[in-house]
RNA sequence: UCCUCUUUAGCUCAGCUGGUUAGAGCAUUUGACUGUUAAUCAAAGGGUCCUUGGUUCGAGCCCAAGAAGGGGAGCCA
């Protein structure tokens, strides 16, 4: 077989920029179409488009022409010429065609990769084989970019990734529902004289779970690093069944030393229109196809469920425009005297000072009022987790959430609440068990100074650069409740 | 967890007031054509009408329970 990688193999997306000069070049994918007996779109998913070899019927036998079907694996040697058709500037004239792994086609019938539109809804029945799609081929390129990105903004800002644990002995991180790990017998745990399990046997010796955050862990490390960011899979046990949430998704967190709520809101815009940029100028093909996609799936809705401008140019506008940024009171005002709240048009209505912003109340600031992406800052203490930062009023806390139009919270985050004294009785308060989180109360006795941080939820800035609309369609093998296939 | 909608061919769906042998488009197969672009034209094959129980002379259609999936809410990222 000739198919050791050598100078000649090419990927399709080097092929397409590269000049048509008839030199002889292999490349291998999929079959995407085999029109005519004579066209083969070819797909190695390195990019949205396929290359089109053209062969000769009467130059191949007739085993190999019978086995070119759509999803089969095939490699192509030829020549690289101008086009003669009028949808591609390159084609691969074939002299050669190798079936590298074939597929039946009354087997591919049944599955989404037969050549014809298929539901997302049945595309997730089978999340297996649907990064082949032009879809998710897409989706998870923008995936890969906007991660790389991440990575890239903080790299250059001079942060340090710190690798938080993903096992956490600590169940008060207070940021939901945690799921349980052990090694225990499940039909025959270990039991105290109480009737209680007795952790003291299991694997950690003590009550062990999946991180929901790791951003206490993180602020330890800005204590030293001055700088660092988390970038991994975070784990929620809630039984939320809505299209922005998953009980195992990716976060990134940042949290930098000497920064206040100013300074961390000024980070969160710069690396949010950084990222969304990067994948703008990075992934224009598939961006491209996505705006499409997303127009022909508008024109199925009515108008005003409709996005209000195309994908391209809304990632365009949030790269140049500034955020809103206004406190919880402003907010809380400019709801109170708002059409729907007079109206009685919320199903929440906006009574008084203090109430938490339901969803409606956040798409109505960000879609209706403003028109643009909304920090909010400045929240009541009583809604808010007993590690944020309490101002002078006593009354409200260094929070900020920023909301985005069709995802409501892309970050929340704050400033932390240094002051040993303070912390201290914040979690006597709010019942946070000083013993569970001896770690995070002490740290602030040894050169503790003003810190910040935020979280940002990946699978959500995914969405919004894609214009997906379910988060089970931007991340690779969805866990929901009740399904954890593949 | 709550509200709501859906479930009929491989896929997307139609199926009238409960009445003979359940249809269409796409996909698949076969043939024709051979510079196509979701190719085109012709023909063929393809059904546990989600499951269970009930009402009825008769159920894809009505009733009950259940299952799976979508959308919305809450919780949050």
């Amino acid at each position: 077989m000739p198919l050791v990688y050598n100078i000649t193999m090419k990927r399709i997306n080097q092929v397409l920029e590269s000049e048509p000069n008839h030199a002889e070049i292999t490349v291998r994918g999929w079959v995407r179409s085999f029109r005519n007996d004579r066209f083969i779109a070819l797909n190695d998913g390195s990019t949205i488009h396929n290359l089109q070899c053209v062969i000769e019927p009467a130059d191949h036998d007739q085993s190999i022409l019978d086995e070119i079907n759509v999803a089969a694996a095939v490699a192509v040697t030829g020549h690289l010429t101008e086009s003669e058709g009028s949808g591609q500037r390159v084609e691969l004239q074939a002299t050669k065609v190798v079936i590298l792994g074939k597929a039946d086609p009354e087997d591919v019938k049944l599955t989404i990769l037969s050549p014809k539109r298929h539901s997302l809804e049945k595309l997730r029945e089978q999340a297996h084989l649907r990064v082949r799609t032009n879809t998710f081929g897409a989706v998870m390129r923008v995936r890969a970019a906007l991660s790389f990105a991440i990575h890239k903004y903080f790299q250059e800002k001079g942060f340090y990734q710190a690798h938080t644990p993903i096992i956490t002995g600590s169940d008060a991180e207070g940021a939901g529902e945690m799921f349980r790990l052990s090694t225990l017998d499940p039909k025959n745990p270990p039991i105290n004289e109480d009737g209680s399990i007795n952790y003291k046997e299991d694997f950690f010796e003590k009550e062990s779970n999946l991180t929901v955050s790791g951003q206490l862990e993180a602020e330890t490390y800005a204590m030293g690093l001055g700088q660092v960011y988390t970038f991994g899979p975070t784990f929620r046990a809630e039984n939320s069944n809505t299209s922005r949430h998953l009980a195992e998704f990716w976060m990134i967190e940042p949290e930098v030393a000497f920064n206040d709520l100013d300074a961390n809101m000024d980070l969160a815009e710069d690396f949010i229109k950084y990222v969304v940029s990067y994948a703008l100028d990075n992934c224009a093909d598939d961006i491209e196809f996505l705006e499409n996609r997303l127009e022909q799936e508008d024109k199925q809705k009515p108008q005003n469920e409709r996005s209000p401008m195309p994908l391209r140019e809304k990632l365009k506008f949030i790269g140049k425009n500034n955020f809103k940024r206004v406190s919880y009171t402003e907010a809380i005002d400019i709801l109170k005297n708002s059409k729907p709240n007079k109206n009685k048009k919320f199903k929440y209505i906006i009574e008084e000072w203090g109430a938490d912003l339901q969803s409606e109340h956040e798409r109505y600031l960000v879609e209706k009022h403003f028109e643009c992406p909304v920090i909010l800052f400045d929240y009541p203490a009583k809604i808010k987790a007993f590690y944020m930062r309490l101002n002078d009023d006593k009354k409200t806390v260094r929070a900020m959430d920023i909301l985005f139009p069709g995802i409501g919270e892309i970050v929340g985050g704050s400033q932390r609440e240094e002051r040993y004294d303070v912390l201290k009785q914040k979690m006597a308060d709010m019942h946070i068990e000083e013993a569970e989180l001896w770690w995070y109360l002490e740290m602030r006795k040894f050169g503790s100074v003003v810190h910040s941080g935020f979280g940002l939820g990946f699978e959500r800035l995914v969405m919004f650069v894609t214009g997906m609309g379910n988060v089970r369609d931007v991340i690779p093998y969805p866990r929901t409740p009740g399904n954890a296939e593949f």
